[in-house]
DNA sequence: CCGGATCCGAATCGATACTG
DNA sequence: CAGTATCGATTCGGATCCGG
């Protein structure tokens, strides 16, 4: 038996074997947006020491669950392979759960683009989907957001796009969306979009205002049970 | 910001955080089958060490998803929270995940109670389910599961029962299953549950053995995409 | 710059012993 | 029964270094 096995015949333990270790499931979930370079990689997860990022790709590939891909010009990216990617699903909904129990951001907490981009699939809602192209700027991050016959895409803009004539590959959004971490009250429920927007917690910086209404109906995390009364 | 904290503000990084750390998931796990005392916990989880039991329950009552209760009459249980009982989905849909990956048993690893009742609902499915009455022997753990109307109901059943007379709760099952960790085979349909009997994957020790076409029908989990092509 | 490997102090984990 | 205390073994975190 491996050293540090849990030493179970049981299909949760096998996964917590695969994804449990410490900073695995948000190299997953940093990959379920799309294959991503090792500094990719790095970047979207400020705080892993470098080493870590290797053993826990090295794991990943053993379980089966991650896959090193030379690029055809140069480099190399790391994907999902098919067995990771089907845990999509369990990862969007560890994603509802979690954001149940989100308060405040620490200080030192950041947003990442991949996982604002992960956050949009946790709280989209197909069946009270409204249409519609949003450029959403949270912190740092910039994400277009695409609404289309219930189906969401969700592409990252780089932030300092310098403006070359011609490049420009979408049109214009509906309507461009500037928040900071408070959009998770918006999202939640907590504060109504009028309530945000005279709170300062969100602005239409573009658009008609009311395209916050479908952006909220849109993106919404119901809480379920009871997010957690007591806290410490 | 706290100082093993990963530093996002994100959803899926607070789930991480709250059930997260070494061992909890499985705590949480045999919680969702029943409260559970500190000694139970310690014997459903026969290698944690003790030290690192008492600060996980400790960090998951923080965290709002375990509950300590004093029982009236003595002693004490811990149970999961309206929002730790909440994640169940989400541990069926890991355990399918896992059950993927999982290979043979390596020596040592022991099969518990709380996982295989855990495994059972986690195979289930309504869709297909006979109405039965199973007892089910795997290793030393002993089960009766109840299919009535396409819903599940798993009870322990105590190893060393003494028959007292006029004590026992249960009518008499349908058909007594005998098998040892190769069930697997079966409930991921590599074997048929003729082909189980004949390699004495399984036995029917009580009952009729086409009893046995039923159970595999009721507890299969399909090789959604790939289980894991390349493993170590 | 990309993709790591190496080194080392700090923190956590695992095993055992002990206690109210 | 329900933990706490202790201590060596591992792992993690932070920094630096290195080959392409």
């Amino acid at each position: 038996m491996a050293a540090r096995s849990y030493g179970q015949y049981c299909g949760v333990t096998t996964a917590v074997e695969l994804i449990g270790e410490r900073w695995a499931l948000l190299i997953v979930r940093d990959l379920l947006v799309g294959p991503r370079r090792y500094t990719d990689l790095r970047r979207g997860l400020p705080r892993i020491p470098t080493n870590i990022l290797s053993t826990r790709l090295k794991e990943l590939q053993e379980g089966g669950v991650v896959r090193r891909v030379p690029l055809s010009n140069c480099g190399l990216v790391y994907e999902l392979t098919p067995y990771g990617r089907s845990i999509e699903p369990i990862m969007l909904a560890l994603g509802r759960w979690g954001f149940q129990a989100m308060g405040d951001p620490e200080p030192g907490d950041v947003i990442t683009a991949d996982s604002l981009t992960m956050a949009l699939h946790t709280a989209f809602r197909a069946d009270r989907a409204v249409d519609a192209e949003y450029e959403l700027h949270v912190g740092d991050v910039a994400l277009r957001a695409s609404v289309r016959e219930g189906e969401l895409r969700v592409a990252q803009i780089a932030p300092p796009a310098p403006p070359v004539g011609g490049s420009l590959p979408d049109a214009e959004p509906d309507a461009v969306i500037v928040a900071g971490p408070g959009i998770r009250r918006l999202i939640g429920g907590e504060v109504t979009p009028a309530e945000a927007l005279a709170a300062d917690i969100v602005a239409v910086v573009r658009g008609e205002a009311s395209l916050l209404d479908s952006f909220a109906a849109t993106f919404h995390i119901a809480a379920s049970g009871v997010p957690s009364p007591e806290h410490e």
